[in-house]
RNA sequence: GGCGGGGUAGCUCAGUUGGUUAGAGCGCGGGACUCAUAAGCCCGAGGUCAGUGGUUCGAUCCCACUUCCCGCUACCA
């Protein structure tokens, strides 16, 4: 039987252009996904965008388009990044696809039927200028009016009838999916802080607005349009066709194996979302895992500071797998990370140019004079050969466990150390020094071929481009790489030809 | 304020269920080699493991207190 693994990105906001976040998430997404492509699953990537709400509503009239138009072009730059990133993605879902519409609406009657929802009213203190409410503790008196303490700016009391959704009667049965499910969110210390907020009393959450119209509308109430969570987070099933759950997309690929998000979603995706399911009597995620932020230096990128790096820039001036390389390998998944053009510069030069880039063309280069670049025949293996080989099956179970578990470092650790290993492999072995043993030169370099075509099917996921040119040396072809040839030894056929590769990564001088 | 996480080499981080000389990568200094993108390999310098006190034969790791940093504390996403 086949084996399914479904993988997202969150849906993005397109009120602004794309930054780093965005690209990481998909970037960190995208890995996952190509492992498991190259592990024998059937893989569903769904990445898209979110595009209701009052902010796109008023962004389409300051721009003088109906919304229509403004989400069409918007959403648009969300879809070419995931060219620009190299994404291998089965879908891009729209909240503004009929498709998604069908599904939300379904979803909400099904809670209505379930008694989940129900009418009332939403109030609070509201500033027209922050677009935002505030608690009572978030406001104060000030030459007789009420203003908010943070902004300072005014406060009025606004009462506004809105659909509400009995969160507080899913806090028990919340805790208890997490108390059965300890891997549900992760990383750990964030799946503490879910907790906590859980534990400390969920209020019902407001699932429906009147005061603007750039939604999915109520079934049972055309006044009303759907607000955010409920819209937003069902793009996750609506890509796989629900209500519709005996089709095949559905059946095969739900519940998704992770969500992969930003830290600041958390709540939404860990809280609410498993809410919705289990009042919906819909199977909940396997997994939530909110990555942290990529920041500029010591700070958070921001256009005051002028420190933002747009990934667009980055992958124009440095190339797309060396952006990527760098997300995956410098920053300790789960945590906040930081990026600058002096650590990336770094990180190109030692990793990939040095050491991957640079072993591939000292091995490539030697079979070329020394072989006739053809791979050797009449190889015999010795007990050096046989251990820097074997290392990759002794660890075949490890590299998966820790895809399994989002270990990215880990990961990456296995292949860096493996590289370290492979150049001083054929240091120590001093094919050059072995001209007048025909068989042993011959075994360097075919070992230290099967190095290169085994490091670069584990590079695969995160560099993808840079991998395939590698594995061209062997021609061997996207289609054909399984993760799970790591473990052969004999892969390359005597006498194959090798190919010539270019530089994979050009150094970058400082 | 409450709850939680953290302060380890110049930088980014790992680690120790408490036990002889505390680890990696990058950066830095030196060396031998030459197949390669002057890459790679070897050796080395560099840390009172935030501070104070306690438990213990012994603490960087356990406990208490101090200090600093960060996250969460609901309807922008």
């Amino acid at each position: 039987m086949d084996k399914h693994y479904y993988i997202t990105t969150p849906i993005y906001y397109p009120s602004a252009k794309p930054h780093m976040g965005h690209a990481y998430s998909s970037i960190i997404t995208d890995v996952f996904a190509r492992f498991k492509k190259i592990d024998g699953f059937k893989v569903y990537f769904l990445t898209g965008t979110d595009e209701h709400g009052l902010k796109i509503q008023r962004a389409s009239e300051e721009n003088n388009m109906n919304p229509s138009d403004f989400c069409d072009k918007i959403s648009k730059t969300f879809k070419d990044l995931c060219k620009t990133l190299n994404l291998s993605n089965s879908d891009f879902i729209r909240t503004t696809e009929d498709r998604h519409k069908k599904s939300v609406q379904h979803l909400w009657t099904e809670l209505e039927k379930s008694g989940d929802i129900y009418l009332s009213k939403y109030s609070g203190w509201y500033s027209v200028s922050d677009e935002a409410f505030y608690n009572d503790n978030e406001i104060e008196t000030k030459d007789n009016y009420k203003v908010s303490k943070v902004s300072g700016s005014k406060v009025e009391w606004v009462e506004e009838e809105s659909f509400f959704f009995r969160l507080s009667k899913w806090q028990d049965k919340l805790l208890e999916y997490y108390e059965k499910n300890p891997q549900f969110i992760l990383p750990e210390s964030r799946k503490n802080e879910v907790v906590s907020f859980v534990k400390s009393g969920l209020k019902d959450l407001s699932v429906s607005r009147k005061s603007f119209s750039w939604g999915i509308k109520v079934p049972s109430d055309k006044d009303h349009v759907i607000y955010v969570w409920l819209d937003a987070l069902t793009n996750y099933i609506s890509a796989l066709k629900y209500p519709d759950i005996s089709n095949d997309l559905y059946k095969k690929f739900w519940p998704a194996d992770v969500h992969i998000i930003g830290k600041d979603i958390l709540r939404f995706h860990a809280v609410y979302w498993p809410a919705f399911l289990l009042a919906a009597k819909i199977p909940v995620p396997k997994r939530i895992y909110g990555h942290g932020w990529i920041l500029s230096g010591e700070e958070k990128m921001s256009k005051s500071k002028g420190n933002i790096l747009d990934p667009i820039d980055i992958i124009d001036n440095y190339g797309l797998d060396p952006l990527r390389y760098y997300l995956i390998k410098e920053v300790s998944f789960g945590n906040d990370g930081t990026i600058s053009k002096d650590k990336l510069e770094d990180c190109i030069n030692s990793d990939l140019a040095n050491n991957y880039g640079n072993f591939c063309q000292r091995v490539t280069a030697f079979a070329e004079k020394n072989c006739n670049s053809k791979i050797p025949s009449k190889i015999n293996f010795t007990e050096v050969d046989n251990k820097i080989l074997n290392k990759f099956s002794e660890n075949l179970t490890n590299l998966r466990n820790y895809i399994n578990n989002q270990k990215l470092n880990s990961y990456v650790d296995f292949i860096v150390g493996s590289l370290f290993d492979a150049n001083k492999y054929f240091n120590d072995e001093e094919p050059w020094a072995k001209k007048n043993d025909i068989e042993r030169l011959n075994t360097i370099i075919y070992t230290s071929l099967e190095l290169i075509r085994k490091i670069s099917i584990m590079l695969y996921p995160i560099i993808p481009d840079s991998s395939l040119k590698s594995l061209k040396i062997f021609d061997i072809n996207e289609k054909d790489i399984t993760f799970d040839s790591i473990k052969d030894n004999n892969f390359l056929k005597a006498n194959n030809k090798i190919s010539k590769t270019d530089i994979l990564f050009k150094k970058i001088l400082k």
